[in-house]
DNA sequence: CGCGCATAGTACGCGAGACGATATAGCGGG
DNA sequence: CCCGCTATATCGTCTCGCGTACTATGCGCG
């Protein structure tokens, strides 16, 4: 996907594109700082479809690359993130208009059918 | 993104990624049927980013071929579309698991910050 | 001790698709 | 007369999602 000319302007304040991947890694980091293998099997947990690890590594670079996680110290094999403040600040609007956009599916889905 | 070679399998029963603009349509359809062009300005009223004619065509010509929304007899100019049943619960299926999802994020977002 | 398994991350290639730009075309207003 | 709005279509590009394969390490088992 990805609006050809625009990525690097939004990314900054915006998930990449709408980012599912990056949605789940973002709420994942949100309990607490996780490295890489960690997230995986916790996204598992609750989200539908499960996250591989092309998927899960490439999408921790971008989102590091756009200050929304940050690296901790490496323990051992593991390479641990967390959430940055632009990070959880970033997740919670995307949160916000999420729940927005659901509530307008939903009023207009129940205007339609009852 | 395009996971590969399961494009063509998971896309007849969910959304073709998550698809944020296919989302963005199927909401905007939910209201009542409409063309190409007044899905554009309506989904600019509900929703955070513009959609483009680029994107827009491309995402409602997926959307017929997935069989999620249909084509309507064109008047004048216009192609209207209307959701489909598959279409209509896609939807449905989608947005619950969104609101799951923003659930789950609000939480431990919450849970870490106080 | 070698086998398999869980853990942990890397490397890679493919193709979907998001997006801006541009083309086309009719129609009404200044 | 040309501009801007309505309306749709198409092209090129670049991002990125995803599966797959691979490397490396530590652990228990027979």
């Amino acid at each position: 996907m990805g609006g050809a000319t625009l990525g690097t302007d939004r990314s900054t304040n915006d998930l990449g594109r709408f980012a599912e991947p990056a949605l789940l890694i973002l709420v994942s980091l949100a309990d607490a700082p996780k490295h890489g293998y960690a997230i995986m099997t916790d996204v598992n947990t609750f989200a539908a479809s499960p996250i591989g690890p092309g998927t899960l590594y490439a999408a921790l670079a971008r989102l590091e690359r756009r200050g929304l996680i940050g690296p901790m110290g490496p323990e051992d094999r593991r390479r641990p993130y967390r959430l940055t403040a632009a990070g959880s600040e970033a997740l919670s609007s995307h949160l916000a208009e999420m729940r927005r956009l659901v509530q307008v599916g939903r009023a207009r889905l129940g205007a339609a059918n009852g």
